[in-house]
DNA sequence: TGCTCCATACCGACCGGTTAGTCTGCCGAG
DNA sequence: CTCGGCAGACTAACCGGTCGGTATGGAGCA
């Protein structure tokens, strides 16, 4: 049997991140120490130690990994071959359902950004503001044509919509009357309806 | 000379008080130390412990001074005698410029909700409530009359504009292009155009 | 096949440093 | 004299990170 796994499988890197995950999301990263996460993941400090260089990094692990996942979903939408429209509804609706697939990564992820190390810090925000662009960028497109109102700038629209989704893990829950489908829906209509020339 | 004021002439407990709201927005509830706060305000921890009986109680006061502000200018707003789409659009774009004018406020408020005691949080929860619920009921009103759309619940529009307060902590700069109104104006231009039936 | 050897994976006691909160006592005003 | 208002040394509890040590499985060789 290979030191890598217990019983359930799934090697020590990755339970030590999903209990990071939910240690930080529950009681925020500062209040978890280093112990209960390698208590939760049920190995000891010299385990985390020998797969991640610090806590902060382990923090940077969630980031890259909800920073890849909706950079991908988003290309994926906003290249397809459809009216902008379409399009932006896709990716606004799209990016409400990840949001809520994953509101443990959500809530960390504002939240934690201050606890990141500059230089992390910047790498973070970096490829957070192509996310930005490359939404923005749908909207202009569509204000170009014609098809979206241009009284409010391509960048405020953006800030609008995400931080609606920002605002996710405050208030849904899963056990509330709502699918995170009807919620998608519902918000990606606000986004449209609000464009409306 | 009274004890209780410096060369400034202001009190000891609002010296604590603003200290700590600008430590608390900088580096987060946590990375601020009970020392850095009192050597901020130019006193020492006895006169801290004196006024306040903990660290937390001094992050419930800012939430509670935050709270009671939102909620006395929601309501001059929304009990005004206009229509119901200049009271809503009154209303929506105030919150955005007094959340813009108390920034520190803002960063702090979403962030640090889990750094309160139960107690506390299940009280500020409850205000935080009544102020949603406010707000929820002129949309509402405003669906009865017709004058706004159906399509979306209340609650989720509620939501949806209050996403884009809480994120403004994140994206306003106050050296950036557009002053608070302007930004208010274009927010609460997009709520009212999400709502048109 | 059996044996040696070593890289990898992990353990857990330990360390320096920090923190919230306490407590004794001083000091000036009334 | 007394009492609110504060000073600041102190403490007990952690916390992130280190480091010497241990176990294991496989590569290489006889």
């Amino acid at each position: 049997m290979a030191r890598t796994t217990d019983g359930s499988g799934i090697p020590v890197p990755q339970r030590l991140l999903a209990a990071a995950t939910r240690l930080f999301a529950e009681r925020g990263y500062d209040r978890t120490s280093v112990q209960e996460i390698v208590e939760a993941a049920g190995v000891t400090k010299g385990a985390l130690y020998h797969y991640f260089g610090s806590k902060d990094d382990l923090l940077h692990e969630v980031y890259a990994r909800v920073l890849r996942l909706q950079q991908e979903r988003l290309d994926a939408f906003a290249g397809a071959d459809a009216p902008v429209e379409k399009r932006l509804r896709d990716a606004a609706a799209d990016v409400v359902v990840t949001t809520i697939d994953n509101l443990d990564d959500a809530s960390i992820f504002f939240r934690s950004m201050h606890h990141l190390s500059p230089e992390k810090d910047k790498q973070v925000r970096a490829e957070r503001r192509r996310y930005h662009e490359r939404f923005r960028a749908l909207v202009e497109e569509g204000q170009r044509e014609g098809v979206f109102s241009t009284a409010t700038p391509a960048d405020l629209v953006v800030d609008y919509h995400f931080g609606s989704v920002h605002h996710l893990s405050t208030w849904y829950r899963p056990d509330g009357p709502l699918t995170p489908q009807q919620v998608a829906g519902h918000l990606a209509d606000l986004l449209l309806r609000a464009l409306r020339p």
